[in-house]
DNA sequence: ACTGTCAATATTGAATGCAATCTATGTGTG
DNA sequence: CACACATAGATTGCATTCAATATTGACAGT
């Protein structure tokens, strides 16, 4: 069996709190998920999941209850658990809200941000457009989470920050999909600088409007995509 | 927020749906925090909770997770668990986000609302006023989250309506706090009023600037409280 | 007397075993 | 032949046990 025990780097002098079990499993499964590894729609037993992560059911039990209140995986009694299906209507709800948040963090962030924060996303931004070949896709996807969290984040306002997080989460899956479609990726591209733009001038409700306008591209680009 | 899902049905007979253990020990330690008989950042070991409800480690254990989802509960590793404490800062964040989503609904609520809709919420708004007298603050209380949650259901976005949910919930507590004012609670009969009437005139952009204001009135008042 | 270290105890994290429940297969009856 | 029902196997829910970690208190050294 292939035990993954990748505990959280203790290395570190400082007291590092280190990471329950159940933790790791939680981490793997949910990327299992968003890359779609794991169908949508499928059942897992827990007697696979124990064989494949090499730890007992009670923390596997654990992992799955933590992905079922960010809605990755469904639990019903007794019947046991299975990958979400993904909801074309939810998804689509989802980037609604999503973009609301946006539109409310816009003139938050231009009050707070600094040079320095500015300079940090300009860095994610550069980076993201370097990885622009196929063979990077999963860094470019972490880099956009990165890119747009982190700008949520300036906000101040650390529900509003955690609630999009957490919206964000559930869209990974579909996002995923749409990965890799060139003309999407440039255009994505463009929008963030767009975006930016509008956060150095300190523009709050320049920034809302783009901040929504490249939400509901990219919604359209993942809906479409799911559709099709 | 899946929580709110698998409700034990009281009604049937039939064992056919039988909810798991942890969901009665969850609506119950979940009252008890919101209604402040556990006393926020008091630290509780799991014996003592064990002994108080009668059930093993294991379901109480999963019950924790779920309230700390929920963000009412904190666990630290080897530490233990402890009710959240009520940050000023928190709360005032929530109230903001809140008021954003409910902005958002008001269009939505007015396009799709139907007469029976809105019967069904002028039922629980009167009842709500029969209710004042303080013997039955926790029937007030129970009907308050019922206006508001069934109004943002209406929406038809199934998302937007779990999110509010979930932090609605977060707040809980605090609103609990102020439920005692009587200036308030009337104030509050009024605004639910308004509320209604913007909602039978079908006028979204009036309905959410309705709801911002009862929002924002809310917020004050319980920020007010927490403060002194 | 104060502080740092170490051992004893308490408490949580994980694993295992048992009971309750669901699902699937096969049999009998209309 | 279709359908209802019963039984066996599989799977989850819960309780208990074992192991790892944190906390408390005492003791020795400065």
């Amino acid at each position: 069996m292939a035990t993954l025990l990748n505990r959280r780097d203790p290395g570190q002098g400082s007291a590092s709190e280190r990471s329950p079990l159940h933790d790791d499993v939680v981490d793997q499964l949910r990327q299992m998920i968003i890359r779609c590894e794991l169908v949508p729609g499928e059942r897992f037993t827990e007697q696979k999941l124990v064989e494949k992560f090499g730890v007992s059911r009670t923390p596997l039990r654990e992992a799955l209850k933590i992905l079922a209140s960010e809605g990755l995986v469904e639990m019903r009694p007794h019947r046991g658990s299975s990958v979400s299906p993904i909801s074309i209507e939810e998804i689509s709800e989802t980037f609604a809200v999503l973009g609301t948040l946006e539109e409310m963090a816009g003139p938050l962030v231009c009050d707070r941000v600094s040079n320095v924060d500015i300079a940090r996303l300009e860095r994610i931004k550069d980076e993201m457009s370097s990885k622009r070949d196929a063979t990077d896709r999963n860094s470019y996807f972490e880099l956009n989470v990165a890119f747009h969290q982190s700008m949520i984040a300036l906000s101040g306002n650390a529900v509003l920050s955690a609630t999009y997080n957490q919206l964000f989460g559930k869209l990974q899956r579909a996002r995923y999909l749409v990965n890799d479609d060139q003309n999407r990726w440039s255009e994505s591209a463009r929008e963030h600088s767009w975006i930016m733009e509008a956060l150095r001038q300190r523009d709050g409700a320049e920034l809302s409007k783009r901040l929504r306008e490249h939400n509901s591209r990219t919604a359209q680009a993942v809906l479409d995509k799911l559709r099709g």
